[in-house]
RNA sequence: GGCCGAAUGGUGGAAUGGUAGACACGAAGGACUUAAAAUCCUUUGGCCAUUGAGGCUGUGUGGGUUCGAGUCCCACUUCGGCUACCA
């Protein structure tokens, strides 16, 4: 019998699937473990050979863990909500829904094929309504939740009203878009309209007129993280900035805690670096700036307390509400201009117009420590939607301040000793300070970061502000103008936005006729008939936008058809939080801060029993494309290969990587590749036409997609999986190289050959040598501390060096070869299954019945006496140098080395005629003898 | 501009501060074969030497710590990734 991989791998997984041998149930015999894949995307291209690797990384865990006993839960579902599946139905008219199928059947027929371990009867898809039932829930109790700052918790909006009924809005603590005053009075006075605008400053999801990403080709708003330099990511259209009422859920409240908790995960330092810069926390001080010749104040937020006696003028972003408060009537033309001007540019113009812009006020403010006047500008390199849209400009020792005040003359103090502020500022928060001392305060001598804190110290006393710690966390908008996506549980009452009654979900998303938004501009949900409650209350028009469902999808897999509950109590306990979570990089701003987040409300409510969902997370890389090149000799048909072309005026054009083997081109395959190459000419070197190659993203246009599924087919899922392990570590980004897998699929043949030559079984019962047990029991050791580590690239190298021995040795006892299958089980799950029926059936064909699978096998234990070295050879050095190698045995003392090492017979010529100054023994590693 | 990471043969990549280059690809040579494929064996960082050995050098650059540095520290160069008028 020989290794074929196709009858092999069809076989278990059909056994697989018959036998339901990756189902899972609540077991509370057993220590549970969950090892969880960021779900897909199901897009219309299908995987390509970068996708699987991060499932094939996570999916040898999981099967690791479950021989070493543990109760492993690994789902798979679908992130089935997107935006793609929305520009194809507008194109073709096809319903979302039926594409968004299609591909999933395609997707999960490709998976099957690589021999997942997934429990698919847990399976989820966000756009269905029995999923999305909980996040339309979870909706309704963020509405009906405030972030109460002093407990650092969502607490309910009814204690808040009860609050407000006794006190009016003085003393509250609660989390708020803009500081409101009221009395109790006022708020018994106000009506159902006023209150719900009320409570809306409050709710952790509220309706609020923010500032959003625009995207008018993609007719609806976008997060902070969907837009990228100005354009978004999906698409790459122009975003603007609008001022909309839209859905918000205000996670800016938890941004401490979100900040705090990072400390207790097991993810990598760049990755929580990541979320630490998008989370933004800045200590600094909010100051007062009385405007002269007015009452108005101005509160501006710094981190550069200390600079300001520096301060040569202020600035407002053009939407700060103190523009028109402060404005004087000789400028208001000109300031409305300078804002008109900046309204019509898109974010993306305002970046890459470098050029600096502002317009003068024809206000002063008065410097609080000096006194002084200083004159107000307007100016769109200050951001409204940071600190407080306004800032104290010290031209000094800030870049930005420094090219505006160049631009606009205005003078620059410098405020440390030996700063040259003649080219530019010195941003550096370092030295001593000068120039800055008034009769109330001296800071001259102080270095830098005794000067913030004196300040504030100062202005603390003196009232002037306080001590703020700012977060760059925005809250994040829920809204999106569109169809495919989860509708909102919402009605509208007289105009005040109520929640459907929870008996009413899921609601579910209608039909429609158009993909498109209505002729008056609404989102497509305007064309839905009879879009309304029962009694006739008009239903929210946006839908959710592609977060939403991916936030708290970890836990419905716990639980995925309770119709009850998001996830039941006894299923949260048992299961608790995921153990191990694999994905990409890209979702480092995006999804898992929404994540943890959703998941720290819940918690709050009582609902999950961790703080956190994903305690070790694992960012596998890109696999990048590697690209082909043909080199075609100008206007002919003739192509050289690489290694000649230095000769000929060529243009490269990208090849088919598929029709490419080792960079060796089929050129036959060639000519009937595309019409226009049927009569084409090659010049060859040595017979063979060389392409030359390069690393590109991996796309169609390239032409350097690989299938998994030709992979599959030719060499076979188990080969696959071993090669996208072997080829660098899981962390890592790297290129997809074909060259190179036969080194693997032969290790598989190689495998099978010391169970069978031809028909022949070769197991026996024989008493293996200790030199097999040493081989094998160095792999058990060396595969167990890998896979713990997630190095399995020298895992594959180390199942190679193994086979390679016992072939050498010849070894063909079972107690050798079982360990080895077992051990082989995680990576190569279908010959590995194949082998150990064989094993149990001595070789017969029927061997499916023979046995429990290798699934249910035990992870074996090395015994270290089969370990131990019969010696050890240990480098000895005279002066740092290596001279020879020193055999001893591994038990031997300290002294017993230094006493060989000195009495060998090569040591002799070093030490001759020399004294030994010092003597280094490190036992096992390293004797080293100083002489002179 | 900020933050993070990386730099080792022709290539992908190994190496708890202790014999650098595991393993694999590719390449060269050989065995088997009518031939090819497949398989197996040998060699494979560079330089010098070779009858038998062997020797020198070598992990981006320059310093440092150490008996000993690819690994730790400082500075620099280059390349990736993320992020960005965040005051």
């Amino acid at each position: 019998m020989d290794y074929n991989h196709r009858k092999i791998e069809s076989r278990w997984q059909q056994y697989w699937k018959d036998n339901k041998v990756y189902h899972t149930e609540i077991d509370h015999g057993k220590p549970k473990f969950y090892v969880l894949d960021m779900f897909p995307y199901p897009s219309g291209a299908g995987l390509h050979v970068g996708h699987p690797l991060g499932y094939i990384a996570s999916d040898i865990y999981a099967r690791y863990k479950r021989l070493k006993g543990f109760n492993v839960l690994h789902p798979m579902g679908y992130d089935a909500y997107g935006l793609p599946a929305e520009q194809y139905a507008i194109q073709t008219g096809q319903h979302p829904e039926k594409t968004t199928t299609e591909n999933i059947a395609r997707y999960r027929g490709q998976l099957d094929r690589i021999g997942f371990c997934y429990d698919w009867d847990r399976e989820i898809r966000t756009c269905d309504p029995e999923y999305y039932h909980w996040t339309q829930w979870a909706f309704i109790e963020m509405f009906n939740h405030y972030f109460d700052v002093k407990q650092q918790k969502a607490m309910p909006v009814a204690d808040l009203e009860a609050y407000f009924a006794a006190n009016g809005s003085e003393g509250h603590t609660a989390a708020e878009s803009k500081p409101l005053k009221f009395t109790a009075g006022e708020w018994k006075a106000m009506d159902d309209k006023q209150r719900s605008d009320t409570l809306m400053n409050y709710r952790i999801a509220y309706l609020g007129n923010t500032m959003v990403n625009w995207c008018p080709q993609l007719g609806t708003v976008l997060a902070n993280d969907e837009v990228s330099e100005g354009v978004s990511i999906r698409g790459g259209y122009p975003v603007e900035q609008k001022l909309m009422y839209q859905w918000c859920l205000r996670v800016s409240a938890y941004a401490p805690r979100l900040l705090d908790s990072l400390e207790s995960l097991e993810w990598s330092d760049s990755i929580k670096e990541t979320q630490r810069n998008w989370i933004g926390r800045s200590e600094g001080a909010e100051m007062q700036f009385k405007v002269a010749d007015s009452d108005v104040e101005m509160t501006i937020f710094t981190t550069r307390a200390d600079t300001v006696f520096g301060v040569t003028f202020m600035v407002l972003a053009p939407e700060s509400k103190y523009v028109d408060m402060v404005t004087t009537p000789g400028q208001r033309q000109a300031v409305e201009d300078y804002r008109n001007e900046i309204k019509h540019k898109t974010e993306r113009e305002r970046i890459a117009d470098k050029k600096v812009s502002g317009v003068f006020t024809g206000a002063y403010a008065v410097n609080p420590l000096t006194g002084k006047r200083i004159p107000i500008w307007v100016s769109d390199y200050v951001l409204a939607g940071y600190g407080t849209g306004a800032i104290m400009a010290v031209p000094a020792h800030d870049s930005r301040d420094y090219a505006f005040a160049r631009k606009f003359d205005l003078p620059v103090i410098p405020l440390i000793e030996g700063a040259d502020v003649s080219e530019g500022s010195f941003d550096a928060k370092e030295g001593k300070m000068i120039n800055s001392a008034s009769d109330k305060l001296d800071l001259n001598g102080l270095e830098v970061k005794e000067a913030i804190a004196r300040t504030k110290e100062f202005i603390e006393k003196e009232g002037l502000g306080r001590v703020k710690v700012n977060y760059r966390l925005r809250d994040a908008i829920f809204s999106r103008q569109r169809y495919w996506g989860e509708p909102f549980p919402v009605y509208y009452k007289d105009g005040v936005p109520m929640m459907l009654p929870l008996d009413k979900l899921p609601l579910q998303l209608p039909e429609i006729d158009k993909y498109l938004p209505t002729e008056s501009g609404e989102p497509p949900l305007g064309r839905a008939a009879g879009w309304q409650t029962e009694e006739g209350y008009p239903l929210e028009l946006n839908t959710m936008p592609g977060f939403a469902g991916s936030s708290a999808y970890y836990l419905r897999y716990m639980d995925p058809r309770n119709h009850d509950e998001l996830v039941s109590k006894e299923a949260n306990d048992y299961w608790q939080q995921v153990d191990l979570y694999v994905g990409g990089t890209e979702h480092a701003t995006g999804h898992l801060i929404y994540s943890r987040f959703w998941n720290k409300f819940l918690y709050d409510l009582g609902k999950v029993c961790k703080d956190e969902p994903y305690r070790k997370l694992v960012n596998q890389g890109m696999i990048q494309g590697r690209s082909n090149f043909v080199y075609r000799i100008k206007d002919t048909n003739t192509f050289v290969s690489a290694g000649l072309r230095g000769g000929y005026d060529t243009t490269s054009i990208h090849v088919d990587v598929n029709i490419v083997s080792n960079d060796r081109l089929d050129t036959e395959a060639f000519r009937r590749w595309r019409p226009e190459y049927a009569d084409a000419e090659f010049v060859l070197e040595n017979g063979e036409y060389v392409c030359g190659w390069a690393v590109e993203k991996m796309s169609k246009s390239m032409f350097n997609v690989v299938n998994p599924d030709d992979i599959v087919e030719r060499y076979g899922a188990d080969t696959l999986r071993l090669y996208e392990m072997f080829l660098g570590p899981v962390e890592q980004s790297k290129p997809w190289d074909t060259n190179g897998i036969d080194g693997v699929n032969r290790f598989i043949k190689k495998l099978w050959n010391l169970f069978y030559k031809g028909e022949k079984w070769l197991v026996d019962d024989s008493k293996p040598s200790r030199e097999a047990l040493k081989s094998v029991h160095t792999l058990i050791k060396k595969v167990t501390a890998d896979i713990e580590a997630f190095s399995y690239n020298t895992s594959v190298a180390a199942f190679m060096i193994c086979v390679n021995e016992i072939s050498k040795l010849d070894c063909h006892s079972r107690e050798v070869l079982t360990p080895l299958v077992v051990l082989l089980a995680p990576f190569a799950p279908h010959v590995a299954e194949e082998l150990w029926h064989a094993l149990a059936a001595d070789g017969k064909e029927d061997a499916a019945d023979a046995a429990s699978t290798v699934c249910d096998a035990q992870w074996p234990e090395w015994n270290e006496e089969y370990l131990k070295a019969d010696a050890i050879n240990l480098p000895v050095s005279f002066n740092g140098k290596t001279r020879f190698m020193l055999s001893v045995a591994p038990e031997t003392s300290k002294e017993e080395i230094e006493k060989l090492a000195l009495e060998s017979p090569d040591a002799a010529k070093w030490i001759e005629g020399k004294t030994i100054r010092k003597i280094i023994v490190v036992p096992n590693k390293i004797i080293n003898i100083v002489v002179g």
